[in-house]
DNA sequence: AAAATTTATATGAAAAAGAATTCTTTTATG
DNA sequence: CATAAAAGAATTCTTTTTCATATAAATTTT
């Protein structure tokens, strides 16, 4: 490791602020794990909007949309109009709440489900392929890890009385 | 915990696909540590991308507009368009490569400098607010894991001859 | 050294995302 | 109960991103 010329290399390992900023690596690490599959995606002609929305509803068919939006980590418009696409598409379907007519559930439609399929055997061996070769202690290292920063202020509140529950904490903001 | 009727709640801590995938839960805890210091960007008048044009640039001045992309993991085309944005306000200033004459180093000005400044310290705080509660071994932990997770294939290669140094894999493919 | 490739950045049209707001329907309040 | 306030989703208009490709300069082949 001579001259540091040029040769810029790998971003994140090479001191300074990207290498020990935490939100950074979070970013690059995200990026890292999820870059090769989103890249297969295309076979499934998946893009990645219409991958999370499918994996999700999967997972919990017949959700709001803001509850989509909320599993999918993006604002609200953004979903709507996504599943604008992905219906016009016949992958999922709305359908009305009827107990309160504002709200929308999300479908997933046959052919979402079979569309779907494939991607989600292979979202699960592309997982194996990076924790497989990872040791036991390594693999619940990252579970610790993310699990601290995924619950980092909800442990807050010292000893206050009950705690009724911090939902979606502090309406108190006035638009 | 005893109707799981609706209340959907947190969709991480639900059980299922989301609070296992390691991808899902990196993209969360990204988002989470990433938000309130995005929020806060408006104070600065940054959108995210300036922002993260300019720690780069803080951190490296000068770099070239691929390893800018590199760094603030982009494509290519999109940094060159918020280039031009960042330049079109005086936040940044293009630069020729002598030697090579495709290349162009991305230079901070002094409004870039300026405007970055005080984001970059609050930055600094915002991560100690989240690390500082933390103790030290459970920040050891988030580094670990971090570490794991970026580096998870620079170690492959077990025992084949010397492997030259796997820079931009597979130019094997044709167009 | 000409031709073929590859590398670095830019560009242009089309698609997607963002911000603010609107439209409904529920829920709270006096 | 009437009215105000809040909640859920959609819409509109603007900005940004994408995708593919164009330029142009360096590098490699032959």
């Amino acid at each position: 490791m001579a001259k540091p010329l040029r040769e810029s290399r790998d971003p994140a390992t090479r001191g300074g602020f990207a290498s020990t900023y935490l939100a950074y690596l979070l970013a690059r690490a995200s990026h890292i794990v999820s870059e090769e599959f989103h890249l297969a995606l295309k076979n499934w002609k998946l893009s990645v909007p219409f991958w999370r929305v499918l994996a999700s509803l999967s997972d919990a068919n017949g959700m709001s949309v803001s509850d989509l939006a909320a599993m999918t980590i993006m604002k609200q418009p953004r979903i709507t109009k996504i599943l604008d696409r992905m219906e016009a598409d016949g992958l999922v379907a709305r359908r009305a709440d009827r107990h309160d007519r504002r709200r929308v559930f999300i479908d997933l439609t046959d052919k979402g489900r079979r569309r779907v399929a494939p991607a989600l055997a292979a979202a699960k061996a592309h997982e194996a392929s990076i924790l497989g070769p990872l040791s036991e202690s390594e693999r619940a290292t990252i579970k610790r890890a993310l699990d601290l920063l995924i619950h980092y202020r909800e442990d807050v509140a010292p000893k206050a009385a009950k705690a009724p529950r911090r939902g979606k904490a502090a309406p108190k903001v006035k638009a």
